[in-house]
DNA sequence: AATTTAATATGATTTTTGTCATATTTTTCT
DNA sequence: AGAAAAATATGACAAAAATCATATTAAATT
């Protein structure tokens, strides 16, 4: 198996601020997987072990509503950690994860990795940091939801998928999801993402190409009311 | 003024995890403010330059979403902190906060607890259970703002109140808000959120002595759909 | 105390979004 | 390849919420 010293993914989140030894000790209890499409990688509910640190691919993570809908609040790609959030206040996890396209992950356990949560400070302030920096973005997604229009948010929704998570040599956008997924995240019946994804595209805002999505016209994307 | 070694407003924060010696540095430094019912305490887009430790009262944090309506994404209250996030991802504030009614706040210098924040792991880790608390309580504010009805929310709301806030001697809740204010955490018009107010109280669920609200019927709001 | 201003309330109407029904297309499975 | 299932699409209608107008009440100011 490869060993986390070597691992290009770790440079991308907090595991960078491990020492060598951390690392070494880390790499010879981690387990790695392999994670298709479509599968659950933890449940609402479930208690988490340890955290993934994804080497390759995407996941989504979702709460089921009282009403029986799925609301997506973030996306995790390739070299971003999953689960820390549980494991640091020690409960089950309030969020499922399912990985949208075939993945890679590794599993590292809670008890190597808790302590140098505790005892590394350089590692610990780092997960802060990136925690502070996922709940401004909660904050931001909560203003959203709240004062702006269907249409609005998907707009802004294809434009944060473009811009943060690429595009394929051809254009459209690299993260696959279906109409229910984009109404997943808009917070949406699953019909009107499908009408306004047709809006978008009779008004030349986004084309398709297959199940694939290109953005046409970017700024005409920023300029949806 | 008096010590941070003695207050016992910092039980209630990650303050507490603070030696002797550094609660001693930080009260020497820290000044302590009244702040006005309605004054802002800072500014979105303005650089924190501390933290501000909720002596007594409570404040709302809002947002200037871009259609001009401010929504209110937390409170907070007697016993927390203010403005770290800024502080720990070192960017200006992206909220608003105003003072709901007369508060006293302590003031602590960036340059005093950023070292604390990178040294003292007990006092870190606490810090990042609070933040992955927040997180946690902003998804759930996500879900329910994309899922749930204006009814709902603001039943919940209440509830939140309630329960998070406490009462007055005669059952009312002790946080006086707004219908504005309730429509800016619900997130919707500030009509739409008094006929809703106006209908729960028909319905036998509130009731209001002034301007407070008194829940009358708890279970009642938690069925409402 | 009187006047102005702000907050609360309610009706009428429009807009937005959800729901249900039903095609049509695409994918999956044997 | 062909059947079954799932995903996408679109129309018709209902429900929820926003907007605009206008009272009414409460609070602040002189």
């Amino acid at each position: 198996m490869s060993k986390c010293e070597q691992c290009i993914v770790k440079q991308f989140n907090s595991l960078k601020y491990l020492t060598k030894e951390e690392l070494m000790r880390v790499s010879s209890c981690k387990t790695s997987k392999i994670i298709k499409k479509g599968e659950v990688i933890f449940e609402e509910g479930e208690i988490l072990n340890g955290v993934y640190c994804v080497k390759d691919g995407i996941c989504k993570l979702s709460k089921l509503s009282e009403n029986g809908k799925d609301q997506i609040v973030k996306m995790v790609v390739k070299g971003q950690l999953l689960g820390q959030r549980s494991l640091i206040i020690e409960e089950a996890s309030n969020l499922q994860a399912v990985a949208l396209n075939d993945m890679e992950v590794c599993f590292i356990p809670k008890s190597e990795i808790i302590t140098d949560l505790q005892k590394n400070s350089k590692f610990t302030f780092d997960v802060l940091q990136e925690m502070a920096h996922d709940l401004k973005e909660a904050d931001d997604v909560i203003v959203n939801m709240a004062q702006k229009s269907v249409r609005q948010r998907l707009a802004e929704t294809l434009i944060y998928i473009h811009q943060n998570f690429g595009v394929n040599p051809d254009g459209t956008l690299s993260v696959l999801l279906s109409r229910e997924d984009y109404a997943s995240i808009v917070g949406t019946a699953t019909e009107s993402a499908i009408r306004v994804l047709s809006q978008f595209k009779k008004e030349g805002l986004i084309a398709t190409l297959g199940k694939f999505i290109k953005i046409e016209d970017l700024n005409g994307l920023k300029r949806v009311e």
